[in-house]
DNA sequence: ACCTGAACACCGTTCAAGT
DNA sequence: ACCTGAACACCGTTCAAGT
């Protein structure tokens, strides 16, 4: 009786993706692999992402993308039980967030960083992909109010949200490269690098750089002699 | 005679394969078809590249880093002519740029940005990869020399390097995201996003959003009051 | 509707061989 | 030293078929 019907969702097949990538490598990521951990023929992935790996990369995207997203099974136990149908329940205006603009903003960077973070191996998938969801729009809402009540208007909200975009984009690509590269070759730091030599024993936390560069990010773009 | 010996160069193999990479996408780079494009059994990279396609993709991260390499033939003419034994004649300190630090900085900034648009195609090999080569380290002494030069010290010049280069990492992602997707649904713009709605034809030009934030970056990292 | 199984046109890489 | 050619163990995807 499990010949047919082996209950996958798109969910399952995007949890099972994931879970490869973290654990193995996006380039071990193959139909087949995705296939055997959900225990079903590789060729049944295509009955949910007929447009084959590339839709589920899009998937993948828009579902790391999705950082208000409860969060739960990822990783723990299997997702057996979790059937997310939301689809008809958030027409309403979605009730205000009570913080200050720039505590939202500090939120929404730093949600954003730690989603980016927990799949840094699905990174590249970023690059040239942009999640066309509900979930995308709503970030950008809440940019763009934030700093329309900073007293921002117009193009310099805009140039203020791709701003803080970029420095959180830019931030976790700099954190994922760090990573296994054997700090600095003193081989290579003669004369030439007095600076680089002088400063290579500082190393400060990232989570502090991170933070520093956002608050400094922040001021700038809201002080009041900002629009260039 | 043109059977054995067919010129083939580390640069002439990373060149062509930019090539490939720029004209048809990352993903139809493969050995096969690279040795077609050099005129060679694929197999014949290998001699070159005995690690393979990972050790060319290092390689490549690496040139295409090198934002201060001539770049005389890229899309050209063919590289006939251009062997670059370029080992044992910059062993001087290098000749101090005479520019104030902060031109410095957005230049190092543009020419950054400029080398990483030019090969959008090849940004997620940037992911993963740092180049360890020395104009990586030329680029990070530039960085920390214009930022001490600044009034920085310490974990501040760290902090405002890292920051930079984070802003313009996430500039050029933005950038390459922003293409091909149709401008923003008006289907999913209801009354729950009126500020994106409100700023839907607000379509600032990308050079100019890039410079406002970097203009913004550097006043706050080099403020006075900027050592947090 | 949902999944299987065989098949096709590719991959990256190894290895022995040529010159 | 530098390149070739065949071979191996994979890929993504199509397509007809099963239930």
């Amino acid at each position: 009786m499990s010949r047919n019907n082996a209950g996958l969702t798109e969910d399952r097949i995007i949890t099972e993706a994931l879970r490869i990538i973290d654990g193995q490598g996006l380039r071990r990521l193959t139909m087949r692999r995705l296939g055997d951990a959900l225990e079903v023929e590789a060729m049944a992935i295509y009955h949910h992402f007929p447009l084959g790996k590339e839709q589920l990369f899009d998937a993948i995207v828009a579902y790391v993308s999705d950082v208000a997203r409860p969060a739960a099974d990822e990783g723990g136990a299997d997702g057996a039980g979790g059937e997310a149908d939301s689809d008809g329940e958030e027409r309403e205006p979605a009730a205000p967030d009570p913080r200050p603009w720039d505590e939202r903003l500090r939120a929404w960077a730093a949600d954003y960083r730690r989603a980016l973070l927990a799949h840094a191996q699905a990174l590249p998938l970023f690059i040239h992909r942009r999640p066309d969801t509900e979930a995308a729009m709503r970030s950008l809402e809440v940019l763009y109010a934030a700093f329309t009540e900073a007293g921002l208007a117009g193009a310099d909200v805009v140039r203020a949200a791709a701003a803080l975009d970029s420095y959180v984009t830019g931030a976790v690509v700099r954190e994922v490269r760090a990573e296994g590269l054997p700090a600095q070759r003193p081989a290579a730091l003669d004369g030439r690098f007095p600076h680089v030599t002088a400063l290579r024993e500082v190393r400060p936390d990232p989570e502090a750089v991170f933070t520093a560069g956002l608050d400094a990010l922040l001021r700038a773009l809201t002080a009041p002699a900002a629009s260039a």
